[in-house]
DNA sequence: TACGGCGTATTGCATTGTGATACGTAACAG
DNA sequence: CTGTTACGTATCACAATGCAATACGCCGTA
């Protein structure tokens, strides 16, 4: 619990209310941290003083953002978090065109199948179809990973102007997820471009050891990524190449398929 | 785009935060309304005015919880809310445990099994593990259905005291889901003491057509209820009676395997 | 029993957010 | 082409609102 945080102060953005960003900063300590939370544990993680902690605290638990244990007197997120997130994924068209898909490619290849969007440096889960018993965490929607280690991520990557996926490379943490993961930008803009190549890309144990994974990208209407269709399997039923075989254009298909068809947007000179 | 929504002024409450609870009323306003909100939606959808409306979304966007279309300026929710989903997911340790267990379920028996935790007068989906393809928002993560229609939730309600679940019937809007849904107070009453009987609950095409679900309850350390686990099928391939005596052991015995053992708690004479 | 850590409650002050107003722009109808 | 409307954006003086210091009470530990 060493790791804080400031609320950025903005003071040039006269539209800019300190008071929300205080209290999502609260909701953000539970990222930091797992199990329940102190209003002392808050102040540290969030970046608050006591006071603050204590009235965004309160109005978040009033609000039922924040459920409290009342014999311990700590916090844990409230059920009603989940709600925005519904309403999020309820409302993103390409999350329900690929619900279908991802059913059907789980069952074409028996492997789990995902949906994951691109928000910058990382990918996020938005659909997750299982198959097997895989570690928890791992296994939720909304987990973040780096792009530049994922074969969605670097799907994705291979379908920017190249010099857009190296500035995504170099705002990157290359940090290494296992011994495994490729952390140089050089070797990764490689991969690539192999992935431009053959329309999508892998990744061998560079997220979690033993996993394969093969992703494409699927593009919006202006033909720019912004999402990627993986599936991941066990290195132990598949060698790289004969998973590449099989999955890359099963996989490269469906995400050509949720994407939208590629029509001439007006250009407006920009 | 009718339902406006004023926020609580809570005036006698000194350690509120209204600021906070203004932003809020402005995500939650993304849950009246599907597709993306311009600021005068979002202002009539939230009950804010125009200005604050203003300010609120521009420091939601600024923070990542609202996304912007820079071409129709409407406003759309952010990645962002998907982390804190994730995080509260991610520190349930209920929901940590039942996933192994949905996912055993669902290969023991081929139909859906899900997870939903109990909160009020709902019950919120907190894990689903399809087979079939099914209506989209049905097989989302959050969605929020009443408890009064639902097994899972008259199982809740079952192992309840009679008179805290008679209220909760009482606080519950009672609109039917259905043509089918059971709406008297009385009737569903019913069901709850069958239910405590059998040790699960059964719900014939009362959310949606053509569903029949099985759902036991899941109980805490101090032996009240607070979840449930459910089995899911078409009432094509099930009469009641078989699918009862064939789902109701196996989803009752997953419950009270996910259960925390029923220890005695030190009653502090409340 | 004294102490330290923590959650809770209070309060005067000024910072912060407020909301009325005005401006720019795009869409549309006459 | 012009007037109108609806909407998003920008500004600013004011005071209500949120601030942070302080004090209190509770519970374990030394």
């Amino acid at each position: 619990m060493s790791i804080e945080r400031r609320v950025k102060p903005l003071r040039d953005d006269p539209l800019h209310v300190a008071s929300v960003a205080k209290a999502f900063s609260l909701l953000e300590a539970f990222g930091r941290s797992s199990g329940p939370l102190g209003l002392a544990d808050l102040a540290t993680l969030s970046g608050l003083d006591k006071s603050a902690t204590q009235r965004f605290a309160h109005t978040l638990w009033r609000l039922g953002y924040l459920e409290k244990d009342e014999r311990t007197r700590r916090f844990r997120l409230g059920k009603r978090v989940l709600d925005t997130a519904f309403n999020f994924l309820r409302a993103d068209g390409l999350v329900e065109r690929a619900t279908p898909a991802l059913i059907e490619l789980r069952r074409a290849c028996g492997e789990r199948a995902n949906l994951s969007l691109h928000d910058d440096t990382t990918m996020i889960y938005a659909i997750r179809q299982q198959t097997h018993r895989e570690y928890f965490a791992g296994s939720l929607i909304g987990r973040r990973i780096p792009v530049f280690c994922t074969a969605g991520g670097r799907a994705v990557l291979s379908q920017l102007p190249e010099n857009t996926a190296a500035a995504i490379l170099a705002r990157s943490d290359l940090s290494p997820l296992t011994p495994r993961t490729l952390c140089e930008p050089l070797a990764i803009m490689d991969r690539v471009r192999a992935a431009a190549a053959d329309g999508f890309a892998l990744a061998v144990e560079e997220t979690t050891l033993g996993e394969i994974t093969a992703g494409a990208a699927v593009m919006d209407a202006t033909g720019r990524p912004i999402a990627a269709v993986h599936i991941a399997a066990s290195t132990i039923d598949w060698t790289p190449t004969v998973f590449a075989e099989r999955f890359g254009p099963l996989v490269s298909e469906t995400a050509r398929s949720l994407s939208q068809s590629p029509r001439i947007v007006p250009d407006r000179g920009i």
